[in-house]
DNA sequence: TAAAATTATATTGCACACAATATAATTTAC
DNA sequence: GTAAATTATATTGTGTGCAATATAATTTTA
Protein backbone atom coordinates (compact mmCIF):
# COMPACT_ATOMS: atom_id res chain seq x y z
CA UNK A 1 0.00 0.00 0.00
CA UNK A 2 1.84 3.36 -1.44
CA UNK A 3 1.43 6.65 0.16
CA UNK A 4 -0.73 8.80 -2.83
CA UNK A 5 0.99 11.74 -0.89
CA UNK A 6 4.84 10.94 -1.19
CA UNK A 7 6.65 13.10 -3.76
CA UNK A 8 8.22 10.34 -5.49
CA UNK A 9 4.91 8.86 -6.24
CA UNK A 10 3.34 12.36 -8.21
CA UNK A 11 3.21 12.14 -11.84
CA UNK A 12 2.68 15.58 -12.22
CA UNK A 13 5.53 16.69 -10.25
CA UNK A 14 7.85 15.54 -12.96
CA UNK A 15 5.79 16.50 -15.68
CA UNK A 16 6.01 20.26 -13.66
CA UNK A 17 10.24 19.75 -12.86
CA UNK A 18 10.57 18.87 -16.92
CA UNK A 19 8.81 21.37 -18.41
CA UNK A 20 11.18 24.38 -16.12
CA UNK A 21 14.25 21.79 -17.30
CA UNK A 22 13.19 22.49 -20.96
CA UNK A 23 12.68 26.13 -20.27
CA UNK A 24 16.53 25.77 -18.46
CA UNK A 25 17.93 24.38 -21.42
CA UNK A 26 16.02 26.53 -24.03
CA UNK A 27 17.80 29.80 -21.98
CA UNK A 28 21.37 30.20 -23.10
CA UNK A 29 20.29 29.67 -27.19
CA UNK A 30 17.55 32.17 -26.38
CA UNK A 31 20.00 34.30 -24.23
CA UNK A 32 21.83 34.59 -28.04
CA UNK A 33 18.20 35.86 -29.64
CA UNK A 34 17.85 38.19 -26.54
CA UNK A 35 14.59 36.57 -25.76
CA UNK A 36 12.60 34.15 -23.39
CA UNK A 37 10.75 30.94 -23.89
CA UNK A 38 7.37 32.55 -23.94
CA UNK A 39 8.73 35.27 -26.32
CA UNK A 40 10.06 32.74 -28.28
CA UNK A 41 6.33 30.73 -28.57
CA UNK A 42 4.89 33.68 -29.79
CA UNK A 43 7.27 34.34 -32.37
CA UNK A 44 7.10 30.53 -33.88
CA UNK A 45 3.36 31.22 -34.31
CA UNK A 46 3.87 35.13 -35.86
CA UNK A 47 6.97 33.78 -38.17
CA UNK A 48 4.01 31.67 -39.65
CA UNK A 49 1.20 33.64 -39.53
CA UNK A 50 2.56 37.46 -40.09
CA UNK A 51 -0.47 39.28 -38.26
CA UNK A 52 -2.98 38.04 -35.19
CA UNK A 53 -5.06 39.44 -32.74
CA UNK A 54 -4.01 39.07 -28.81
CA UNK A 55 -6.60 36.65 -28.50
CA UNK A 56 -5.50 34.55 -31.27
CA UNK A 57 -1.92 34.83 -30.17
CA UNK A 58 -3.41 33.54 -26.68
CA UNK A 59 -5.32 30.48 -27.49
CA UNK A 60 -2.71 29.44 -29.42
CA UNK A 61 0.28 29.55 -26.93
CA UNK A 62 -2.48 28.86 -24.03
CA UNK A 63 -1.45 32.08 -22.62
CA UNK A 64 -4.48 34.96 -21.57
CA UNK A 65 -3.91 38.73 -21.30
CA UNK A 66 -3.02 38.93 -18.21
CA UNK A 67 0.61 37.56 -19.60
CA UNK A 68 0.58 38.25 -23.38
CA UNK A 69 -0.37 42.23 -22.78
CA UNK A 70 2.86 42.87 -21.01
CA UNK A 71 4.82 40.41 -22.89
CA UNK A 72 4.01 41.53 -25.91
CA UNK A 73 5.07 45.07 -25.06
CA UNK A 74 8.17 44.28 -23.88
CA UNK A 75 8.31 42.59 -27.55
CA UNK A 76 7.38 45.95 -29.41
CA UNK A 77 10.01 47.59 -27.01
CA UNK A 78 13.09 45.22 -28.25
CA UNK A 79 11.06 46.07 -31.98
CA UNK A 80 10.68 42.64 -32.58
CA UNK A 81 6.29 43.21 -32.97
CA UNK A 82 4.23 45.96 -33.60
CA UNK A 83 1.14 46.54 -32.50
CA UNK A 84 -2.19 48.25 -33.35
CA UNK A 85 -5.79 48.50 -32.76
CA UNK A 86 -7.80 47.36 -36.30
CA UNK A 87 -9.84 50.22 -37.64
CA UNK A 88 -12.66 47.55 -38.25
CA UNK A 89 -12.98 47.11 -34.98
CA UNK A 90 -11.38 48.90 -32.04
CA UNK A 91 -11.26 46.71 -29.29
CA UNK A 92 -9.04 44.23 -31.24
CA UNK A 93 -5.29 44.49 -31.27
CA UNK A 94 -3.28 43.29 -34.21
CA UNK A 95 0.55 41.99 -33.57
CA UNK A 96 2.63 41.42 -36.47
CA UNK A 97 6.42 41.27 -36.42
CA UNK A 98 8.64 43.85 -37.66
CA UNK A 99 11.32 43.35 -40.16
CA UNK A 100 13.89 42.64 -37.20
CA UNK A 101 11.07 39.92 -35.93
CA UNK A 102 11.31 38.59 -39.22
CA UNK A 103 14.98 37.99 -39.44
CA UNK A 104 15.21 36.32 -35.89
CA UNK A 105 13.79 33.38 -37.50
CA UNK A 106 17.38 32.97 -39.47
CA UNK A 107 19.43 32.64 -35.91
CA UNK A 108 16.64 30.75 -34.39
CA UNK A 109 16.78 27.57 -36.90
CA UNK A 110 19.29 26.23 -35.42
CA UNK A 111 17.57 26.26 -31.87
CA UNK A 112 15.20 22.89 -32.29
CA UNK A 113 18.60 20.81 -33.14
CA UNK A 114 20.81 22.52 -30.52
CA UNK A 115 18.12 21.47 -27.62
CA UNK A 116 17.15 18.33 -28.77
CA UNK A 117 21.17 17.58 -28.05
CA UNK A 118 21.47 19.26 -25.04
CA UNK A 119 18.95 17.68 -23.72
CA UNK A 120 20.01 14.35 -24.68
CA UNK A 121 16.66 13.11 -25.85
CA UNK A 122 16.40 10.62 -28.79
CA UNK A 123 13.86 11.83 -31.60
CA UNK A 124 12.39 7.74 -30.55
CA UNK A 125 11.56 9.24 -27.10
CA UNK A 126 10.67 13.03 -28.20
CA UNK A 127 7.77 11.43 -30.35
CA UNK A 128 6.70 8.58 -27.37
CA UNK A 129 6.49 11.34 -25.61
CA UNK A 130 4.87 14.36 -27.58
CA UNK A 131 1.89 11.25 -28.36
CA UNK A 132 1.28 11.13 -24.82
CA UNK A 133 1.00 14.64 -23.84
CA UNK A 134 -0.57 15.58 -26.81
CA UNK A 135 -3.02 12.67 -26.09
CA UNK A 136 -4.00 14.04 -22.49
CA UNK A 137 -3.57 17.49 -23.43
CA UNK A 138 -6.24 17.43 -26.04
CA UNK A 139 -8.78 16.30 -23.70
CA UNK A 140 -8.39 19.34 -21.42
CA UNK A 141 -9.90 21.15 -24.71
CA UNK B 1 10.12 18.90 -45.23
CA UNK B 2 8.39 19.80 -42.19
CA UNK B 3 9.48 22.81 -40.65
CA UNK B 4 11.33 22.40 -37.13
CA UNK B 5 10.05 25.97 -36.51
CA UNK B 6 6.10 25.40 -36.54
CA UNK B 7 4.85 25.58 -33.09
CA UNK B 8 2.75 22.20 -34.12
CA UNK B 9 6.23 20.37 -34.89
CA UNK B 10 7.31 21.43 -30.88
CA UNK B 11 7.99 18.59 -28.47
CA UNK B 12 8.39 20.80 -25.76
CA UNK B 13 5.52 23.02 -25.98
CA UNK B 14 2.90 20.37 -25.09
CA UNK B 15 5.01 19.70 -22.34
CA UNK B 16 5.12 23.38 -20.69
CA UNK B 17 1.36 23.83 -21.67
CA UNK B 18 0.53 20.44 -19.86
CA UNK B 19 2.65 21.26 -16.78
CA UNK B 20 0.44 24.69 -16.51
CA UNK B 21 -2.84 22.97 -17.27
CA UNK B 22 -1.82 20.99 -14.42
CA UNK B 23 -1.46 23.71 -12.05
CA UNK B 24 -4.85 25.05 -13.06
CA UNK B 25 -6.31 21.65 -12.47
CA UNK B 26 -4.51 21.82 -9.15
CA UNK B 27 -5.91 24.85 -8.38
CA UNK B 28 -9.46 24.45 -6.89
CA UNK B 29 -8.29 21.65 -4.83
CA UNK B 30 -5.69 23.41 -3.34
CA UNK B 31 -7.54 26.71 -2.99
CA UNK B 32 -9.63 24.94 -0.25
CA UNK B 33 -6.43 24.49 1.53
CA UNK B 34 -5.16 28.44 0.74
CA UNK B 35 -1.68 26.57 -0.23
CA UNK B 36 -0.49 27.21 -3.87
CA UNK B 37 1.11 23.94 -6.19
CA UNK B 38 4.79 24.91 -4.97
CA UNK B 39 3.90 24.91 -1.46
CA UNK B 40 1.72 21.86 -1.58
CA UNK B 41 5.05 20.40 -2.97
CA UNK B 42 7.24 21.26 -0.38
CA UNK B 43 4.25 20.12 1.93
CA UNK B 44 4.37 16.81 0.33
CA UNK B 45 8.34 16.49 1.25
CA UNK B 46 8.02 17.62 4.95
CA UNK B 47 5.09 15.12 5.52
CA UNK B 48 7.57 12.64 5.35
CA UNK B 49 10.59 14.76 6.61
CA UNK B 50 9.89 16.29 9.47
CA UNK B 51 12.55 18.52 9.18
CA UNK B 52 14.76 19.53 6.71
CA UNK B 53 17.31 22.19 5.99
CA UNK B 54 16.20 24.86 2.85
CA UNK B 55 18.97 23.68 0.31
CA UNK B 56 17.89 19.75 0.85
CA UNK B 57 14.28 20.92 0.19
CA UNK B 58 15.14 22.88 -2.90
CA UNK B 59 16.77 19.26 -4.53
CA UNK B 60 13.79 17.64 -3.72
CA UNK B 61 11.81 20.20 -5.25
CA UNK B 62 14.25 21.63 -7.76
CA UNK B 63 13.72 25.29 -6.31
CA UNK B 64 16.71 27.44 -5.43
CA UNK B 65 16.68 29.74 -2.63
CA UNK B 66 15.36 32.86 -4.89
CA UNK B 67 12.21 31.19 -5.31
CA UNK B 68 12.04 29.10 -1.78
CA UNK B 69 13.11 31.32 0.57
CA UNK B 70 9.82 33.67 0.17
CA UNK B 71 7.71 30.99 -0.78
CA UNK B 72 8.96 29.12 2.65
CA UNK B 73 8.00 33.08 4.96
CA UNK B 74 4.62 32.83 3.14
CA UNK B 75 4.06 29.40 4.63
CA UNK B 76 5.45 30.83 7.92
CA UNK B 77 3.27 33.03 7.88
CA UNK B 78 0.22 31.25 7.30
CA UNK B 79 1.58 28.94 10.25
CA UNK B 80 2.01 25.82 8.31
CA UNK B 81 6.10 25.77 8.76
CA UNK B 82 8.51 26.96 10.94
CA UNK B 83 11.94 28.53 9.61
CA UNK B 84 14.92 28.48 12.89
CA UNK B 85 18.79 28.60 12.15
CA UNK B 86 20.87 25.59 13.35
CA UNK B 87 22.51 25.70 16.50
CA UNK B 88 25.57 23.60 14.81
CA UNK B 89 26.02 25.60 11.69
CA UNK B 90 24.31 29.01 11.73
CA UNK B 91 24.26 29.14 7.78
CA UNK B 92 21.68 26.38 7.70
CA UNK B 93 18.21 27.29 7.97
CA UNK B 94 15.98 24.15 9.04
CA UNK B 95 12.18 23.96 8.00
CA UNK B 96 9.61 22.01 9.88
CA UNK B 97 6.09 21.80 10.14
CA UNK B 98 3.67 23.24 12.65
CA UNK B 99 0.53 21.07 13.84
CA UNK B 100 -1.34 23.28 11.63
CA UNK B 101 0.79 21.71 8.66
CA UNK B 102 1.01 18.76 9.66
CA UNK B 103 -2.67 18.10 10.08
CA UNK B 104 -3.26 19.64 6.97
CA UNK B 105 -2.50 16.32 5.61
CA UNK B 106 -5.45 14.91 5.96
CA UNK B 107 -7.60 17.47 4.23
CA UNK B 108 -5.07 16.70 1.44
CA UNK B 109 -5.25 12.85 1.39
CA UNK B 110 -8.42 13.29 -1.58
CA UNK B 111 -6.35 15.54 -3.80
CA UNK B 112 -4.53 12.99 -5.65
CA UNK B 113 -7.66 10.71 -6.68
CA UNK B 114 -9.69 14.30 -7.41
CA UNK B 115 -6.95 15.17 -9.62
CA UNK B 116 -7.11 12.31 -11.90
CA UNK B 117 -10.57 12.69 -12.10
CA UNK B 118 -10.51 16.36 -13.01
CA UNK B 119 -8.03 15.23 -15.73
CA UNK B 120 -9.75 12.61 -17.22
CA UNK B 121 -6.51 10.37 -17.54
CA UNK B 122 -6.77 6.49 -17.26
CA UNK B 123 -3.66 4.96 -14.55
CA UNK B 124 -2.11 3.91 -17.21
CA UNK B 125 -1.69 6.67 -19.50
CA UNK B 126 -0.49 8.57 -16.19
CA UNK B 127 2.41 5.31 -15.73
CA UNK B 128 3.14 6.04 -19.52
CA UNK B 129 3.79 9.43 -19.23
CA UNK B 130 5.74 9.36 -15.97
CA UNK B 131 7.73 6.76 -16.70
CA UNK B 132 8.93 8.91 -20.29
CA UNK B 133 9.41 11.94 -18.38
CA UNK B 134 11.55 10.77 -15.30
CA UNK B 135 13.66 8.66 -18.26
CA UNK B 136 14.38 12.24 -19.60
CA UNK B 137 14.22 13.75 -16.37
CA UNK B 138 16.59 11.85 -14.84
CA UNK B 139 19.40 12.18 -17.58
CA UNK B 140 19.46 16.00 -16.98
CA UNK B 141 20.75 15.13 -13.26
C1' DT C 1 -32.79 52.73 -31.21
C1' DA C 2 -31.28 52.90 -26.48
C1' DA C 3 -30.26 49.87 -22.62
C1' DA C 4 -28.19 45.38 -21.64
C1' DA C 5 -25.12 41.90 -22.77
C1' DT C 6 -21.05 40.51 -24.92
C1' DT C 7 -16.40 40.87 -26.59
C1' DA C 8 -11.44 42.26 -26.66
C1' DT C 9 -7.86 44.06 -24.42
C1' DA C 10 -5.68 46.32 -20.38
C1' DT C 11 -4.63 46.79 -15.47
C1' DT C 12 -3.77 45.28 -10.76
C1' DG C 13 -2.17 42.26 -7.42
C1' DC C 14 0.00 38.19 -5.91
C1' DA C 15 3.04 34.24 -6.37
C1' DC C 16 6.38 31.92 -8.55
C1' DA C 17 11.12 31.12 -11.23
C1' DC C 18 15.65 32.16 -11.79
C1' DA C 19 20.06 34.85 -12.69
C1' DA C 20 23.09 37.67 -10.32
C1' DT C 21 24.72 39.42 -6.33
C1' DA C 22 25.30 39.93 -1.30
C1' DT C 23 26.15 38.37 3.35
C1' DA C 24 27.50 35.63 6.89
C1' DA C 25 29.39 31.34 8.71
C1' DT C 26 32.40 27.50 8.22
C1' DT C 27 36.42 24.95 6.10
C1' DT C 28 40.68 24.72 3.90
C1' DA C 29 45.20 25.57 3.01
C1' DC C 30 49.35 27.56 3.89
C1' DG D 1 46.21 30.50 13.31
C1' DT D 2 44.73 33.43 9.71
C1' DA D 3 43.71 34.53 4.86
C1' DA D 4 41.27 32.40 1.01
C1' DA D 5 37.88 29.46 -0.61
C1' DT D 6 33.64 27.32 0.07
C1' DT D 7 28.96 26.80 1.67
C1' DA D 8 24.15 28.18 2.88
C1' DT D 9 20.80 31.33 2.71
C1' DA D 10 18.97 35.96 1.54
C1' DT D 11 18.15 39.85 -1.55
C1' DT D 12 17.30 42.20 -5.90
C1' DG D 13 15.56 42.60 -10.35
C1' DT D 14 13.19 40.94 -14.41
C1' DG D 15 9.75 38.18 -16.55
C1' DT D 16 6.17 35.25 -16.53
C1' DG D 17 1.24 33.16 -15.10
C1' DC D 18 -3.23 33.91 -13.76
C1' DA D 19 -7.42 35.58 -11.11
C1' DA D 20 -10.10 39.51 -10.65
C1' DT D 21 -11.43 43.71 -12.18
C1' DA D 22 -11.72 47.68 -15.37
C1' DT D 23 -12.51 49.92 -19.71
C1' DA D 24 -14.00 50.63 -24.12
C1' DA D 25 -16.18 49.08 -28.36
C1' DT D 26 -19.57 46.26 -30.59
C1' DT D 27 -23.68 43.46 -30.83
C1' DT D 28 -28.05 41.99 -29.20
C1' DT D 29 -32.51 42.69 -27.59
C1' DA D 30 -36.60 44.59 -26.05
Amino acid sequence: MSDQLALENQVCFPIYALAREIVNHYRPFLDELDITYPQYLVLLVLWKETELAVGQLGERVFLDTGTLTPLLKRMQQKELVSRQRSTQDERIVMVSLTPKGIKLKEQACSIPQKLMESMQVTPEELNLLKEVVCRILNKQK
